[in-house]
RNA sequence: CGGGGCGUGGCUCAGCCUGGUAGAGCGCCUGGUUCGGGACCAGGAGGCCGGAGGUUCGAAUCCUCUCGCCCCGACCA
């Protein structure tokens, strides 16, 4: 392509909306435009980019013996309705009504439209397996979109869905579905973990989340390289540190003592003088409505959803209010409470509580707590892993890194939800009706690219995997009008067009510098500078993302140029 | 949905407090000089100041309402 001809607005400055790197560097070098919160133009340059991801995606789905599909992101009500998540989805998805008032809504994922599909035509075990794919546009209504393409209410997903006759058929679609992501995002040039994730309480029963370590993300990983542990922070488990003081010995009764006004951990730690892993943290939650006490050592954080996975199915977990909490401890405020006594409400605890002996925990008084108290003997509890893993933690023997990351792949064994609900079944080889089981699968191609940006850029712009960057190869005459110039750059460009190279060139009437710094901004890995060189028969050949530039005979540079590539 | 911020040529912003009829830099167009890391000179085009209402002789500026966007939080199959 000749860049004279071609539409990519790059911009000298940063627009003032964007806050995270690749939002930014999208927008300076001409790859997006917004269109609404949340809502993008995908100009030239991100066209080809994420065209360039999609084509590996699809080589490695199909790979696995996958079939391509492409659904309607229109639904009618009814078939959410039937899965039963026309409701549970609640305001996140757009809905819309016909002429005739008919509800219909913007597909979020299509395992209610693929289960129909399965429903209508599949009869029996012989055939399945099946493992179907698409590409296709999905719709969140974000309550709060953000950070440029990395959380959005339209954007492009590959998601696939296995039905398999049993548990081992589906053991094996979700092996192979591991095995092609990891091939995917190592060919898109990604640093990825794929980490243990939170199968929740949709009734599956295996999760990995692919994920890319960044500043720009928003979900948190446990990682511990030593032990080869990868999990997501919702479903990690390590060993916590010790406490900081042994507990005291002796089977010692609870003891009230007078705390006038303090309330918090720490004000209780400085009172007492006894470290924070001394004391048991007492959270009440409200689980669809119902009241249930939380207790986590003085130093540790509850995790949200390993409460809620341990509660199970409720549709709300929160903190209980200030009067509610009051209505519950007869009249005391959070700050005084405790487990002891408590008989309204479910008293669940923390693993790291088992064990521990005359500890300090609130008395159910206000301005008062108890010492001398130890879990099993003066109060009962169920206990559940229930707190967040944090730096410093280890897993078997190995210290933990908490790391900020971006999700751009999820495979899950979906188990029997659809197919239940929706009435899948087929006959088995007795002739017998069964149901399948399913997994469902999914890749964010937006991500890709956006990680790929978060991972490699610098100060002048993008410095993308050349698989997936737009181009392969830019040829930069420094002065297109010089004739020697010209007709070498025009060399170059037709024989990488001949040799397959995605290859642009730069034909610009501009000053060698403004060529320079949109062509390091757009981040193609590789440049062939022609110059005043050229004179001795010699052209530059630079490493976008090594700035290394090396002189070559005119006659090298392509090889020169495709041994980059290949690297 | 709570909190904060911002809407003025394509982009980045000034002007607003203290009302008097809109500016700069970059970009764009024309001509010329330039030509290895976002050149220079000269000339030029381009803005109902997010929208509505109000106060006033007069509103980008003051008041009210409203819409949009960004950030923090809540939320995130």
């Amino acid at each position: 392509m000749q860049w004279s001809k071609l539409f990519i607005p790059t911009l000298r400055e940063n627009p003032v909306d964007a806050e995270v790197v690749s939002h930014q560097l999208l927008l300076r070098a001409g790859y997006i435009r917004q269109l609404a919160a949340g809502v993008y133009n995908y100009l030239y340059l991100a066209q080809r980019s994420i065209l360039k991801i999609t084509n590996i995606v699809r080589e490695e789905m199909d790979g696995i013996g996958a079939q391509e599909f492409f659904l309607p992101a229109l639904n009618p009500a009814e078939v959410w309705q039937e899965s039963g998540r026309w409701d549970v989805m609640g305001q996140n998805m757009f809905r819309l009504k016909d002429r005739f008032g008919r509800d219909l809504c913007l597909g979020m994922t299509h395992e209610e439209v693929m289960t129909y599909i399965a429903r209508g035509e599949l009869r029996s075990y012989k055939q399945l397996p099946q493992i179907w794919y698409q590409i296709q546009t999905k719709f969140r209504d974000e309550p709060r979109p953000k950070s440029g393409l990395l959380r959005v209410r339209q954007f492009t997903m590959k998601d696939s869905y296995s039905f398999d006759i049993d548990a081992a058929g589906l053991d094996a679609a979700y092996d192979k579905h591991h095995a092609a992501y990891c091939k995917i995002f190592d060919r898109c040039g990604l640093k990825y973990i794929a980490v243990e994730a939170d199968s929740g309480a949709m009734g599956g029963s295996q999760s990995h989340e692919f994920m890319v370590e960044s500043n720009a993300g928003e979900d948190f990983v446990a990682v511990c390289d030593g032990a080869k542990y990868y999990a997501n922070l919702e479903k990690a488990a390590s060993v916590p540190k010790p406490p900081a003081a042994p507990d005291p010995e002796g089977d010692l009764e609870p003891e009230k003592f007078h705390t006038p006004g303090k309330k918090t951990i720490a004000e209780i730690s400085e009172f007492t003088g006894l470290p924070a892993t001394s004391q048991i943290k007492s959270l009440v939650m409200m689980a669809d409505n119902k009241p249930v006490l939380a207790l986590v050592r003085g130093d540790h954080t509850m995790h949200e959803t390993k409460f809620a996975a341990t509660v199970g199915g409720a549709n709300e977990i929160r903190p209980a209010h200030p009067e509610e909490i009051r209505d519950l401890f007869g009249g005391t405020s959070a700050g005084s409470l405790g487990p002891i006594g408590v008989t309204n409400m479910r008293v669940i605890a923390d693993k790291a509580l088992e064990g521990r002996k005359n500890m300090i925990c609130g008395a159910n008084i206000d301005d008062y707590h108890l010492k001398n108290v130890t879990p099993g003997e003066d109060f009962k509890a169920e206990y559940f892993d229930l707190r967040q893993v944090e730096e410093g933690d280890t897993y078997e023997g190995f210290p933990i890194r908490v790391v900020k990351t971006v999700e751009i792949g999820h495979i899950f064994k979906l188990g029997y939800k659809y197919s239940k609900s929706m009435n899948l079944t087929v006959l088995d080889q007795n002739g017998k009706e069964v149901t399948p089981i399913m997994g469902s699968y999914g890749i964010g191609v937006e991500r890709i690219l956006t990680c790929a940006i978060e991972l490699f850029h610098d100060k002048d712009g993008m410095s993308l995997p050349a698989a997936i960057a737009p181009f392969e190869l830019v040829v930069t005459p420094a002065n297109f009008a010089d004739p020697g110039q010209h007709e070498t750059a025009v060399g170059f460009y037709e024989e990488a067009k001949r040799q397959g190279i995605d290859v642009l060139l730069d034909d610009r009437d501009e000053r060698p510098g403004v060529k320079f710094k949109d062509a390091d901004l757009i981040g193609i890995p590789v440049r062939i500078t022609i110059g005043k060189k050229l004179a001795q028969g010699v052209v530059e050949v630079v490493n976008r993302r090594t700035r290394e530039s090396v002189d070559v005979p005119v006659a090298e540079a392509i090889e020169k140029a495709k041994s980059i590539l290949r690297a």
